[in-house]
DNA sequence: CCTTAAAAGTTGCATATGCAAATATTGTAG
DNA sequence: CTACAATATTTGCATATGCAACTTTTAAGG
């Protein structure tokens, strides 16, 4: 018996036929490649002292600043909560401050001095990484990725009843 | 002062000009994307008890059962030490057991007739997420969304040495 | 005013992730 | 047989993530 491949099509998705229909999931796909780049991106931005995610908060903070903690993360697409968190390591690094905002039920987030230098050194790290993508998968792949991600990100936004 | 974008192109990317050269992170993006895809998914699966996470890992023990721990870490393209942890709620679940190995140093993992029934039932739970997500996104997009990222895990696994 | 709703953040709980280091075991060279 | 390298897995440490519940404040009705 077991005449069924390996991995069945829900799984990787590249064993049966026809292209008419996604196979496999996408979500698992998605994971995977994301934990890639982050080790890349990881490798190159552990060189300035930072993650890949520290970096990105920082950078939005920084365009940003002064900024509402639930502005932000709206402008990051990422939960209210998990902001509160993420902004703990730039807190007790010295990169970022939380003040009081005019509501005051609400605080005001600011980069400081030193966050601003350490973005500017982690810029380098990220260019570095990102040339290094482009130049492995191609420059025209990672603009159809981009592409598509973005796609993807628009369609989804504008769709807030997704589930069945 | 001030006459640059609210947010630059190295972190949105959809500001400048040309399309010659990619803008943005690329990995900001796919970590987005993978943040809401989760959400979906896990919003469906939730119904059957487990994360979507759980349920690729369940997924593929099922597949490749008998296993050990470094087989099925290589397989899911991450490391041992997540799947060590990975694998904890699946055994305090029920849904799977650790056993020895042939070597001593190494282990057996295998599903348990709970594990395979839950996974049956999740199945239906995720086939209708990935539905979900082909409606909205249109499936010729899903299509090439997997189709570019096979193809960036193939080039990126090629690539032993990608940081400079 | 007082009650109730709405808004903004944070916390509790659980999981996911990875690197580096530790552990245990097996294989290998002298 | 022994010291050392290689293999397989787990732990320590730190962060990332989200949902649901909670706290505080402000706004809206009566």
């Amino acid at each position: 018996m077991k005449s069924a491949p390996l991995v069945d099509a829900s799984l990787a998705g590249r064993a049966a036929s026809p292209d008419t229909m996604p196979r496999g999931c996408s979500n698992f796909r998605l994971r995977q490649l994301m934990r890639r780049f982050d080790q890349h991106y990881d490798a190159e931005l552990a060189k300035a002292g930072l993650k890949t995610t520290q970096y990105s908060l920082l950078s939005y903070l920084i365009e940003l600043e002064p900024v509402r903690p639930g502005e932000l993360a709206r402008a990051m697409k990422m939960q209210p909560s998990t902001l509160t968190r993420n902004l703990k390591p730039l807190l007790s690094a010295g990169w970022a401050e939380l003040g009081a905002g005019a509501d005051a039920r609400s605080r005001c987030i600011t980069s400081t001095k030193a966050g601003r230098e350490k973005r500017a050194q982690a810029r380098r790290r990220w260019k570095s990484a990102q040339l290094g993508i482009n130049a492995v998968l191609g420059e025209p792949r990672v603009l159809a990725l981009h592409a598509l991600i973005d796609e993807c990100m628009d369609l989804l936004a504008h769709q807030p009843r997704l589930a069945a």
